[in-house]
Parts: C-alpha cells; sequence; structure tokens
DNA sequence: TTCACTGCAAAGGCTTTGCATGGGC
DNA sequence: GCCCATGCAAAGCCTTTGCAGTGAA
C-alpha cells in the first residue's frame, strides 16, 4: 500500500522508534503514540493531554511535552509552532504545505508541490536550508458555510 | 524606478497611509516609521524599542506595539509570528518567500515565486487562503562561514 | 536496582490589556 | 477642547524548567 498508511504501522512505528534509540515504553508513551497515529487533525498538547486523561486521568501536560520533545528529537513527528495559539504536532513530517482556518484552527494538509528544493535555494541564495515552512491562512469548508 | 523604492518613498507611503485613515502623527509613530522604512532586516518590536528610545528616550513597548497593530489593519506592514522569538516586521507585504537563520536570526527575503496562488488553492482544496506564510530555515553566508 | 520518567508547581518570555495622564488636530 | 495616543504596570498564555518520588527494563 502506497498511500493511506495504516495508522496500527504508524503506531508500530513510532513504537519501534522509540524503543530502537532506548526509550522506555512507558503507558503514557504509548497513549499519546496511539493517539498521534490516528489523528490527522495535527493536534496540540492541550488536546493531546485532555484526551489522554479519559485513560491516563492522572497524567501530566510535562509529560506530553517531555514525550513530544522526544519524538520530535527522533524525527518521528513534526511539529508546528505559532505564536498566537497552540503548537501542533504531525506525524506527517514530509514537507508539505498546510491549510490553517483563521477561525475554526483547522489544519488540512494540501497535496501540492513544494516549489523549491534544499539544493535550489542554496544555489540561488546561498542560504543553506534544513527545513521549510508552507502555509496557506484562510478560511476552511465548514467555516465558509455560516459567512456571507 | 521599478525595483529599491527609496526609503523616503516608503516613509512617505507610510505616513500618507495613517493621515489618510485619520491617525494622528504624533513623533512615536514617525519615529517608528521612518525606522521600519530604513530597516530591511525585518526587526523585532523590542529592536524598535531600543533603537527609538535615542531619539524618544520616554517611549514604551506598548506605543510600538499599539503603533505596529496599527500599521497592520491597515496592511503597510506585515507581520511575521514566531513562538519562540519574538514576532518581526516587514514593510515589504507582497506575498514572498523569507529565507531565516536558526543561528543568528536574520531574515531575508528570497526571490522566487510563490508555488499556487490563492485562486489555484480554491480550486484544488476547497480552502479560501486569505493570507500566506513561506519561509526556510537554515544557516545564512556569515553562519556557515563559523561552521565545520 | 538503576536512572530515566512522571507529576506537580513555579518560572519564563513576549504580547496584550487596564487605566490615568498627555498631546495632536 | 475632544479623544485618541502614550506610558507604566500588571495580567495572560503557552511552554519550559526544577525537583522529589516512581516505575520500566
Amino acid at each position: 500500500m502506497k498511500h493511506a498508511q495504516k495508522a496500527q504501522d504508524i503506531e508500530a512505528a513510532l513504537q519501534k522508534g522509540l524503543r530502537d534509540k532506548g526509550y522506555k515504553l512507558t503507558s503514557q508513551r504509548l497513549g499519546i503514540i496511539g493517539l498521534l497515529a490516528r489523528d490527522i487533525t495535527h493536534p496540540g498538547a492541550a488536546d493531546i493531554l485532555r484526551r489522554i486523561k479519559k485513560i491516563l486521568p492522572k497524567i501530566s501536560i510535562s509529560t506530553i511535552y517531555y514525550t513530544l520533545d522526544i519524538l520530535k528529537k527522533e524525527d518521528l513527528i513534526h511539529e508546528l509552532e505559532f505564536y498566537d495559539r497552540d503548537n501542533r504536532y504531525d506525524i506527517n513530517i514530509k514537507n508539505h504545505i498546510n491549510l490553517i482556518c483563521k477561525k475554526c484552527g483547522k489544519i488540512e494538509d494540501f497535496l501540492g508541490k513544494i516549489p523549491y528544493d534544499y539544493t535550489q535555494i542554496q544555489e540561488q541564495a546561498d542560504f543553506e536550508p534544513v527545513g521549510m515552512r508552507f502555509e496557506y491562512y484562510g478560511y476552511c469548508k465548514s467555516c465558509r458555510k455560516g459567512r456571507k
């Protein structure tokens, strides 16, 4: 299967990623991984906390952040940073364009190509890229319905 | 002159933009506008404060933010928002790609084309864009020199 | 048993807000 | 003279940090 990787596969890959590097697979981490693998809405730390608490009521926000930091560091997830809303986490670590709704905050992936690869940028600008961020801000389908 | 608009022209345009909308041209605002028109390094609010204080020692950070808010609202400047560093302000309000140095924080404009216009996004994704953000993160020329 | 992990609480840093005073127009 | 604008201070908000107790390997 080329597209639409199963949630179970992603979950297993994340677990393996941690185990292979010597990280402990605690119930908190398994919960966070399970949630991320099944959630394509790019949840934030507070979302994750709220939902994990249904299973692990005592989990704290610092554990969420600590686990997300490890997953980031090991390149198993990608972090989308915002100054005026909470950061969001994405299991799609491939560079892609995001569409961000200014009303409801929903983030969807856009299946389109990135204009310049790192080599092109380096050649044209004498700048060495190691990451990128491509986003369009606007209004999603459901939020447009309620507007004039 | 098509490219490289003169700082004086930009400054005059910003002043006119405020005056035409009925905003008062106080010495603080004139100072901020004069600085922004001559600064292509995308300064932050604290940068602006520090430099304006040389001329107006009593100016406060809330005045800086209040003025920047107005300039944003009237589409005279563009704000680049970051969660882990201070926001930056740009007189170039045309959509463009920014190159952001992870070491020194410098932001330079990249003269390249944007991959999709708003119409294309709307047709392909059922999403109505009103803004965009395109950035590459990496290391600028001068910061690369100090590295292996 | 060990030491990384967890949970609680406090700190941090930039931006926003409240409010009395002040100054363009 | 009227209000918008200013400056000071405090509040806000999410993320980060400190630290003692805890549990996975």
